[in-house]
DNA sequence: ACCTGAACACCGTTCAAGT
DNA sequence: ACCTGAACACCGTTCAAGT
């Protein structure tokens, strides 16, 4: 609770570094709509002002902070594994990724529809589709459809268990008692499978 | 560009649906951003606390709006047609009718995340696939996935317009040449294609 | 190199009161 | 039934000046 201000420096001189940290421990604790310039500054003890020696605006920020979540999103071993495997292996790492902080689709999905940040992710997907031997545009097409479903489905997942924890769920979001984790992980890669069978079934049919 | 002035009433006493339609005006005219409570209350030559009596927040007026948004996606003629025509033709309809108006798809898929509003597309498309003869859990999840994917790609779309309008795209955003509104009307029917050719050979394999 | 102080131009929302 | 007036508690960003 007291975490934000006891882990950060107490008297300034702040690098970029422990802005984007920090900025990152407010996304993760409180969500963000609760990310603003002025709570990122009371949590570093500095001026709003002082955030704008750092980054130029908010977006630059939070595209900073898309590309530091889809960081980790890389799956342990690729080499060896044919590329349907390797496709899957992708994608689960990438919404792991994303699940690891809160609102984590969210901040990725807005700064990639700009065209800022989070562009490692369209790049490891589709070089795992073209693994395949698929031609390069086809592979970005494919690599584009996969990242537009696993953020759509992130973001709605992670709004749910934010909605949840409010108890403020609104009828009807929930349709029928299945809707648990693993439901949702169902869910997740049965979208995932579509996408890979349909992109098989293309190259058969051609 | 005197338009949001002129075609609203000039002295109060405003409905429900004026102030949906007004903020329809404002969101085709001007985008989301500049979509205030306090700008959509002058247009109407009100008090932004005015707004208040007829949505209790503005929340609520995004989901009024998406469902607006939303209720002309619908297809010509359903009947007659196999499923897949039919998924098509939902998909294609539900991108014209996010098309027609300026952020719409991101209007539709913030409340859609909510669980709020749009639940209408969800419902289309899942008879449309359901119809195919598919579980009804199987059609359910096959139209969220369509569901994501056309949020995402028509986001994308329309952020791209925004801000190619404004001269300031940025770097890599289009990376090939190809980027032309055919372009992106084959991206999006490539994807289409994926979900749809997957579903019905997942049906085949099981 | 990094921050302060002060300001500018805004937000969404509430609530008593008016007609 | 629908709106005003006034306030509350905020926003992102700029910029001259300080160290």
């Amino acid at each position: 609770m007291a975490a934000t201000e006891s882990a950060s420096a107490r008297n300034a001189r702040h690098s970029r570094d422990d802005v984007a940290e920090t900025a990152l421990r407010i996304l993760d604790e409180y969500g963000l709509p609760d990310l603003t310039m002025r709570r990122l500054a009371a949590a570093l003890d500095v001026q709003p002002s002082a955030l704008y020696w750092h980054f130029p605006n908010k977006q630059t920020l939070l595209a900073e902070l898309a590309d530091r979540i889809v960081a980790r999103g890389r799956p342990e071993a690729t080499d060896g594994l044919d590329w349907v495997q390797r496709t899957r292996d992708e994608t689960a790492a990438l919404r792991d990724a994303l699940l690891a902080y809160r609102d984590g689709a969210e901040v990725v999905s807005s700064t990639f529809a700009l065209g800022l940040g989070a562009s490692a992710p369209l790049a490891r997907l589709t070089a795992a589709v073209e693994s395949g031997g698929f031609d390069a545009e086809t592979s970005r097409r494919a690599a584009t459809a996969l990242l537009h479903f696993i953020l759509g489905h992130v973001s709605h997942e992670q709004q749910r268990l934010q909605y949840d924890s409010l108890g403020v769920l609104a009828d009807g979001a929930t349709p029928d008692a299945l809707d648990s984790d693993g439901e949702q992980t169902d869910s997740f890669a049965f979208g995932v499978t579509l996408l890979v069978e349909g992109l098989a079934h293309h190259r058969v049919t051609r």
